[in-house]
DNA sequence: CGTATCTCGGACTAAATAGATCCGCAATAT
DNA sequence: ATATTGCGGATCTATTTAGTCCGAGATACG
């Protein structure tokens, strides 16, 4: 379930290397590994998961030597929901089966024209969770961080200043 | 996810459950038995889960002859959260495991002292979902269902009316 | 008051999903 | 030309979910 009904651990991790990578000068990029080194993560799975930001437009790439990722706009129009809905999809937790059409209670077709109403409520709590992570920015992020982070983000994670 | 992403199955199933027992007259129950051919549903496996409201408190169960589920409070004190929290946790979706004290970035921890920016960004999210269920009780879905719907349960559920 | 029956309760077993890893291919800057 | 990096597929493991079973306890009836 959102046990939800729980996320994976992957998010916490993409969350944070989206968050340093917001504090590159831009155009700069940091590789898999150094995000890996950065954090203590296991490389390859990391990897893997940044692929997925990447297919979701959040993250750009390049290959090759001194290549990596850089985020694929302004932090200011990154949101924390586009990054957690590409790292676990943006599927709605709560998935109503219909089953009030089966067994010996079940309605007619015509009380089933609308929406059953334990979903929408149920839909509700969802858009709830979506517009409080659509209204935090990577940008809102780091105005909350001192102001001497950015500068030892960049020096930790590509050796350069 | 809540991962949910992906709430059970169960969840729907126990959700119109309550939401049956809510439209029985005060005192009345019905059985595993027959919320499952209500439903159409595996009738041990339902058993399981409803269980596991009785351990939440949400119902209260009898056993013996003509024994069964019921309420164990008033329909409007009862609300979707605490039924969708007693059936897959109440846990966080999102869990700090405190990567940013790990690594080559690893925080002093005179910077750890509050809870990390992004861990409080999603725990703020949980609360919104969480507020948005619990501002929602089965009577006010009683309240949404059509006049006769209630004695129309009774009838199909228990035989009697 | 005893007995038989009906109910919940928890333990146990399979199946599916997600987590995690590895290896080969394509692309690019040196 | 070579080394470094991201990309995708195939694979393996572990956790969770789905489903089943049998025993303990309580009630109603004789």
């Amino acid at each position: 379930m959102l046990s939800i009904v729980k996320l994976p651990v992957s998010t916490e991790w993409l969350l944070h290397c989206a968050t340093s990578l917001a504090q590159l000068e831009p155009g700069a990029t940091a590789s898999a590994a150094q995000l890996a080194d950065y954090y203590d993560l296991p490389a390859p799975y990391l990897a893997k998961q940044l692929q997925a930001l990447v297919r979701a437009g959040v993250l750009s790439a390049t290959t090759g030597p001194r290549g990596g990722f850089r985020l694929a706009r302004a932090a200011s129009e990154i949101t924390l929901l586009q990054i957690v809905e590409a790292v676990d999809g943006a599927s709605t937790p709560y998935e109503c089966r219909e089953i009030r059409r089966q067994g010996r209670g079940a309605l007619p077709p015509e009380e089933c024209r609308s929406i059953c109403v334990l979903a929408e409520k149920m839909a509700g709590a969802h858009r709830a969770w979506r517009a409080s992570l659509a209204g935090v920015s990577l940008a809102d992020i780091l105005a909350e961080l001192p102001a001497h982070a950015p500068e030892r983000t960049r020096s930790r994670l590509t050796g350069r200043t």
